[in-house]
DNA sequence: CTTGCCTCTGACGTCAACGTCAGGTTTTAG
DNA sequence: CTAAAACCTGACGTTGACGTCAGAGGCAAG
């Protein structure tokens, strides 16, 4: 039995939730440093995940990818650990998603543009 | 009479430009310096630009805000400005069509788990 | 034992679209 | 004429999410 197992059944280290959740390994030590994300400490002081890391991670860069910086993200982290919110988060959470919202917009209508170029230059070749 | 209105009539300066366009001076010479935006010379040296001026850079805004590089807008200009393209740039404004609907798909996701959020919460205050 | 991969802590580097400051010229308003 | 805006050219600073390198340990396998 390695160490590793002896640490614990559901515990991986940040090798492996790195690579299930498809992002590098200084990212997840980055989740750390921003305040995402919690690990123990094996006797040699590696980190140690739960299972759950790599949902979360994966949630993170979803946020990342809808503009949200670390900082909103561990404002927001509450919302979802408890389903508990006062007013401030909730303020939050709808401003982030109008943001979201106004972006999806702008969006659209840059791909409707770049659609109709594409339409023209195909058309005249 | 001024010497703006000498220069020529349908010539604006950049300040103009910029409150039109709703950006700022510095943004308006960045897009010079990124040779996406060319001006004439007052003799004194000030930037001279056509009223045509004023919609390309909220042109260049959109393109910014859907995510291309000032570097890839400069490639696809000429599919706008002659209509005329290569094959290149049609793989190009593919690949860029491409990766902005994906981005759009990832926001609604996004946008999908931030309203269930806003809702597990609207009913559990 | 030792080879080789994984992990650790710092700490500096990156990239893009500007912001900002310095120091000087130009144009406009009164 | 004069003071206030507006403009000019550099050039360094900012921000965020990491990349990358250095140097030092930790751990499974042969």
């Amino acid at each position: 039995m390695t160490i590793t197992e002896a640490a614990g059944e559901g515990l991986v280290r940040i090798g492996q939730v790195a690579r299930d959740a498809g992002v590098s390994v200084r990212a997840v030590r980055y989740y750390e440093q921003q305040g995402l994300l919690t690990a123990e400490r094996s006797p040699s002081g590696q980190r140690l995940y739960r299972q759950d890391a790599v949902p979360l991670v994966r949630f993170f860069q979803q946020m990342y990818a809808a503009g949200l910086t670390s900082r909103r993200i561990a404002e927001l982290l509450p919302c979802w650990d408890s389903g508990h919110t006062d007013a401030e988060q909730r303020a939050m959470l709808r401003a982030e998603r109008d943001r979201i919202q106004a972006k999806v917009d702008d969006l659209q209508t840059a791909l409707d543009r770049l659609d109709e170029v594409i339409r023209t230059t195909d058309t005249h070749p």
